[in-house]
RNA sequence: GGGCGAUUAGCUCAGUUGGCAGAGCGCCACGUUGACAUCGUGGAGGCCAUUGGUUCAAGUCCAAUAUCGCCCACCA
C-alpha cells in the first residue's frame, strides 16, 4: 500500500510519468475483438506542421472524454490518431523557408522541393503529436497514420479514378478562384468573403457610328480589359433600341456587342452590364449564352497580361487606379459612389482572391450531395448541437462543383496522363506506355496535385486500410462520433459524408458534436496577428493539464464560443487540490486491517454519501450519454467538493477518532469505496490527477483508465435518508447562520434545545447529535416535546416542525436577534404569499397535477407552522 | 439579401422535458480545530434585454422589437 501522497497537488510530478505508463502499457491499443462492441472516434488530423492551439486542446478533450468513457464502460474503444499534409499551408511555408535562404521553388525542380517538403515534415511533423500527449490523448498511436502515406494515397488515386470512371470527376475550363500569393486555384470553400466599403464607377461606352453612349457601373474597373459586350435587359425599354448595336470599349477601341439578356436587373446600377467572360461566373455563363470568347486579363500573379494593352505588366490594383485616371482624363468616367461589397479572400493567406477563367479538375458534386441530404433528413445523421443540420443541410442544397486540382507540388498528384501528340486523357494508377488512343510514347502526367480535403474526406475509412477490405474497417467503421469545429462543417464534415456514402456505402459517422471558437478575455478571437493566443502548453506548465481539460469543457454549452479565462483555470486546479487532499485525508485514516470486502454496518452518513453516489453515477452517465459533458463534470464536481469533502467527510471524523473500531472500520470503507467511484467518474475529465491517485490506493487493479465505469443501482438509492440528512443540514446550518450572526466565536461550544413534537423528526435529531455536537458547535444535545419551560434568552432557530434553541445569554444581542427573525419572518410571508397565490387561484387547483398542488399544500401548511413560532419569539423578545 | 446565435448576479457563464432563479471568480464578515489558506463557515448581490401571446403556471414555448456577434449569398 503506497501511502504517501506528497502533501502538494503538483502535476508535474506525475503527468508524463503516467502518459508513459499508459502509452507504453499498450492501454491507448484497440483491436478488432468480436466479444466487444466497438466504439470508434477518428480525430480529426491536425496539419503535420502546425502547433497546438486552444482550439485543438478543446476539441481533443472532448475526444478523450468520450474514448475514455466508453472504454471504461467496456467497448473496444478505437481512437484514430495522425496528421494532415495540408498541401497548400506547408508549401507555403517551405516556400517561405526557401526565400529565407535565397532560393526558389522553380530553381529547385518539383522532386527537390518535395524532398524539402518531406524533411519540413520529418523536422515538424512530431512536434504537434507530442504537444496532444501532453494533454493527455489516449488514442492509439500505433496506428498513426498521415495522408501521404501509401495506403491512404492509394486510397485517394482509387477514389479519384472511380470517380472519374463514373463521370463524377471531371476536367474544364471554369471560373475559379485564384490565389495570386499561393499562385493556385482554391475552391469555393476556401474563400472568405468580407463586407467592405469601397467604389462602384459609372463608365460610358460610346456607340459605333452614333454620338451616344452608354453607361456601365462597375466595381472593378481594370476588368474592362476583358470586357466582350455589354446586356441589358431585353424587357428594359431604355435600351430598346440599343440592341444589337455596337458599343467601343475605351482605352482599347475594341468593338463589342451589345447583348439582351435576363440576368440583367434593371433597377440595379444603370440597367446595363459590361460582360467579362473570364474574370466573372455570371459573366461566364452570360458568355456562353451568346457565344462569346474569353478574354483572360491576367497572369499568375495578377499582374496584366498582353490582353491588357498599355497596361500589360501593371499590379491589378495598380492597373486599375491607371484606368481610373486615363477614363477620367478621356471623359469616360460618368460617377463614382461608394458601394459596399463584399471581397475574397483567400482562407490561407488573406489575399484578395481573382475570380478567373481556368482549365481544372472539378468533382460534379448534384448527385454526391443527394445522399448526404437524405442521410440528414432521415436522422441518420445527427448533429450536437442540432442547429448546425441546417447548415450542413442549406450548403449542400446549394453546393456547386468542387475545383479539385491545385497548382502545387505538395499532396497527391492527380492520376491523370496526357498524350503530347492527340491530347488524350488518360486516367490510371500506372503511368500508360502509349497513348490509348493514338499509340504516342510522348506522355506526361498532369503537374497538379490534389484539394488537401480530397485525402481528408476520406479519413473515417482510408485510416483503416480501404480500398483494401480489412477486418478493420468491417469492426471500427462506420465510426461513432466525429468531434470537430464548426467552422469547419464545408470544408470536411460535408465532403466526408458524401465520400462514405458513395465509396462506402455508408454514412462515416452517426453524431458530429460541434465545438465552438476559444476566444480571449474580452471575446475576440484568437489569432496569431493579434498576439492574444494563449498557449495551452504554458497553461498546462502552470496548472496541470487536468485544470485545463476541465476548464475547456464546463461553463460552456456545445456550439458556442468561450473566452478563456485564467482564473477559471485556476479554480479548477484549486478542485484539483481540493480532491488530493480529500485523498491524503482517506490515505492518513487508513489502516490496513481495517479494509474489508464489504462495507459492513452503514449508518446513516454512510448510507447517505452512498445513496448520492448512486445517484450522481446515474445522472452523470446520462449526461455523456447526450453529450452533455459540461453538465456531467458539474455534477460530478459538485458531489465531490460539496457532499464528500465538506459534509460527508466532516460526517465522519468522530468515528475515525473514536473507540468504535466496527464503526470506524465502516467509514474508511466507505470513504475508499465512494472516493473509487469518485476516481473513476472523474476520470474522463481528469485523467491525470485521478489515475495517479488511484496508484496509490489499496486493492486496486491495474490502471484506473481500464476500470470498470461505475453503474446505478437500485439498491443503493436510499431516498428516505437523502431526505432526512437534507433536514439536519437545514438545521445546522440555521445553527451556524444565527451563531455567525451574533459573532460567537466557534470555540464557544453550546448546548442545544431542540423542540418538536414530530415523532419522525425526534428520531431524525436522535440519529443527528455526532452531527450536530461537531459540525455546529454544539456541546450537547437535548430533546424536549415542550418548550414552556424554556425562556426567551436564547437564541432560536425555526425549523419546518421544529425549534432549536441555544441558551447562549450573555452573548445574544437582543437587538441584533430581533433583525434577524424579522428577516426570517419577511422571508416567509413572502413564501406565503406566493403558494397562497398559487392555492387560491381555482384554475391551478383544478388544472395542475395533484402532486404539485399537493406540494403547494404541504408548502403553505409548514410555512405557515414556521411562521407562528417565528412571530411567538418575535413577541417573547419585544416583551423583554 | 437570407440564416443562425447571444442578451440571466459586479465579471464569465450554466439552467436537460414549463412547476420556488444557480456556479466559478470577485465582494463583505469571521476563522491558524491534526486533508486542504490552492482552505473553511456565514453573508450581500437578479423586473432572467423589451413588448405582446399560449398556459393554472414562462428564464424555459410562440411572435415581434432592440443591441452585439457569426455564417451563407454570382445584383454588376
Amino acid at each position: 500500500m503506497a501511502k504517501n501522497l506528497p502533501k502538494t497537488y503538483n502535476p508535474k510530478d506525475f503527468e508524463d510519468r503516467l502518459y508513459s505508463f499508459w502509452n507504453e502499457g499498450g492501454y491507448f491499443r484497440a483491436e478488432v475483438d468480436e466479444a466487444k462492441e466497438p466504439y470508434t472516434i477518428m480525430m480529426p488530423p491536425p496539419n503535420v506542421t502546425g502547433e497546438l492551439h486552444m482550439g485543438h486542446a478543446l476539441n481533443n478533450t472532448i475526444q478523450d472524454i468520450l474514448i475514455r468513457w466508453k472504454r471504461m464502460e467496456g467497448y473496444e474503444a478505437l481512437w484514430q490518431p495522425g496528421t494532415d499534409h495540408a498541401s497548400i499551408s506547408t508549401e507555403a511555408r517551405v516556400v517561405e523557408k526557401l526565400k529565407g535562404e535565397g532560393r526558389s521553388k522553380d530553381e529547385l525542380g518539383r522532386e527537390a522541393f518535395i524532398e524539402e517538403a518531406w524533411e519540413w515534415t520529418r523536422k515538424y511533423g512530431g512536434r504537434i503529436n507530442n504537444q496532444l500527449k501532453k494533454l493527455g490523448v489516449s488514442c492509439d498511436w500505433s496506428r498513426e497514420k498521415f495522408t501521404l502515406d501509401e495506403g491512404l494515397s492509394n486510397a485517394v488515386e482509387e477514389v479519384f479514378i472511380r470517380l472519374y470512371e463514373k463521370d463524377l470527376i471531371y476536367r474544364g475550363d471554369r471560373i475559379i478562384n485564384w490565389c495570386p500569393n499561393c499562385r493556385t486555384a482554391i475552391s469555393d470553400a476556401e474563400v472568405e468573403h468580407e463586407e467592405s466599403m469601397g467604389h462602384i464607377w459609372h463608365i460610358r461606352y460610346p456607340i459605333k457610328g452614333e454620338d451616344d453612349y452608354v453607361t456601365i457601373a462597375t466595381t472593378r474597373p481594370e476588368t474592362i480589359l476583358g470586357d466582350l459586350a455589354i446586356a441589358v435587359n431585353p424587357e428594359d425599354s431604355r435600351y430598346y433600341d440599343l440592341i444589337g448595336k455596337t458599343a467601343i470599349l475605351p482605352l482599347l477601341n475594341r468593338e463589342i456587342p451589345i447583348i439582351a439578356d435576363e440576368y440583367v436587373e434593371m433597377e440595379f446600377g444603370t440597367g446595363a452590364v459590361k460582360i467579362t467572360p473570364s474574370h466573372d461566373p455570371n459573366d461566364f455563363d452570360i458568355g456562353h449564352r451568346h457565344g462569346l470568347d474569353q478574354c483572360l486579363i491576367l497572369n499568375e500573379d495578377a499582374t496584366i497580361n498582353e490582353n491588357g494593352g498599355v497596361y500589360n505588366g501593371l499590379d491589378r490594383y495598380e492597373a486599375r487606379k491607371k484606368i481610373v485616371e486615363d477614363l477620367k482624363k478621356e471623359d469616360y468616367l460618368v460617377d463614382i459612389k461608394e458601394h459596399e461589397n463584399s471581397i475574397g479572400h483567400c482562407e490561407r493567406c488573406k489575399t484578395v482572391a481573382e475570380p478567373l477563367i481556368s482549365k481544372q479538375w472539378f468533382v460534379r458534386m448534384a448527385d454526391l450531395a443527394k445522399p448526404a441530404l437524405e442521410a440528414y433528413y432521415k436522422n441518420e445523421l445527427n448533429f450536437v448541437p442540432g442547429r448546425f443540420g441546417r447548415v450542413y443541410a442549406h450548403w449542400l442544397e446549394n453546393i456547386r462543383d468542387w475545383c479539385i486540382s491545385r497548382q502545387l507540388w505538395w499532396g497527391h498528384r492527380l492520376p491523370v496522363y496526357y498524350c503530347r501528340d492527340c491530347d488524350e486523357v488518360m486516367v490510371s494508377r500506372e503511368e500508360p506506355d502509349r497513348c490509348t488512343k493514338c499509340d504516342s510514347s510522348d506522355i506526361y502526367q498532369d503537374p497538379d496535385t490534389l484539394d488537401t480535403w480530397f485525402s481528408s474526406a476520406l479519413w473515417p475509412f482510408s485510416t483503416l486500410g480501404w480500398p483494401e477490405d480489412t477486418e478493420d474497417i468491417r469492426y471500427f467503421f462506420p465510426t461513432d462520433v466525429l468531434v470537430t469545429g464548426y467552422d469547419i462543417i464545408f470544408f470536411w464534415v460535408v465532403r466526408m459524408v458524401f465520400s462514405s456514402i458513395e465509396q462506402m456505402g455508408e454514412i462515416p459517422f452517426k453524431d458530429v458534436f460541434l465545438t465552438g471558437l476559444i476566444k480571449d478575455s474580452q471575446g475576440r478571437k484568437m489569432s496569431k496577428s493579434l498576439g492574444n493566443g494563449i498557449d495551452p502548453l504554458e497553461v498546462i506548465d502552470e496548472y496541470g493539464a487536468d485544470a485545463l481539460r476541465f476548464t475547456l469543457v464546463t461553463g460552456n454549452t456545445p456550439g458556442n464560443d468561450m473566452r478563456f479565462y485564467m482564473e477559471r483555470v485556476e479554480a479548477n486546479r484549486n478542485f484539483a487540490n481540493k480532491l488530493w487532499n480529500a485523498t491524503r485525508f482517506v490515505l492518513m485514516n487508513l489502516d490496513e486491517e481495517l479494509l474489508r470486502n464489504d462495507l459492513g454496518a452503514l449508518k446513516e452518513e454512510d448510507r447517505w454519501i452512498l445513496s448520492r453516489m448512486n445517484t450522481v453515477i446515474k445522472e452523470a452517465t446520462e449526461n455523456l450519454d447526450r453529450y452533455e459533458i459540461g453538465m456531467a463534470a458539474q455534477k460530478v464536481y459538485e458531489f465531490i467538493w460539496e457532499e464528500y469533502c465538506d459534509w460527508y467527510i466532516e460526517m465522519v471524523k468522530p468515528r475515525l477518532y473514536g473507540e468504535d473500531i466496527e464503526s470506524k472500520g465502516t467509514a474508511v470503507n466507505v470513504l475508499l469505496h465512494v472516493l473509487e467511484n469518485i476516481l473513476k467518474l472523474l476520470h474522463p475529465f481528469m485523467p491525470f490527477i485521478t489515475e495517479e491517485i488511484w496508484q496509490h490506493l489499496p486493492k486496486r487493479k491495474e490502471a484506473l483508465m481500464v476500470s470498470d465505469w461505475p453503474v446505478y443501482s437500485e439498491d443503493s438509492y436510499y431516498p428516505q435518508v437523502e431526505k432526512q440528512m437534507a433536514y439536519i443540514m437545514e438545521a445546522i446550518k440555521g445553527i451556524r447562520n444565527a451563531r455567525q450572526k451574533m459573532n460567537i466565536a466557534p470555540s464557544r461550544k453550546a448546548p442545544l434545545l431542540c423542540v418538536t413534537q414530530d415523532r419522525g423528526v425526534r428520531e431524525v435529531l436522535d440519529y443527528g447529535r455526532s452531527y450536530f455536537i461537531n459540525l455546529s458547535n454544539a456541546s450537547e444535545i437535548t430533546i424536549l416535546e415542550d418548550k414552556s419551560a424554556i425562556g426567551d434568552d436564547n437564541l432560536s432557530v425555526v425549523l419546518d416542525k421544529c425549534e432549536i434553541f441555544i441558551p447562549l445569554r450573555d452573548l445574544i444581542d437582543y437587538d441584533k436577534e430581533i433583525d434577524r427573525l424579522e428577516k426570517e419572518k419577511e422571508k416567509l410571508e413572502g413564501e406565503i404569499k406566493r403558494v397562497r397565490g398559487k392555492l387560491s387561484n381555482e384554475n391551478f387547483v383544478n388544472k395542475a397535477p395533484k402532486d404539485v398542488v399537493d406540494g403547494e399544500r404541504e408548502k403553505e401548511k409548514k410555512y405557515m407552522d414556521m411562521m407562528n413560532r417565528v412571530v411567538e419569539r418575535l413577541e417573547g423578545l419585544r416583551a423583554k
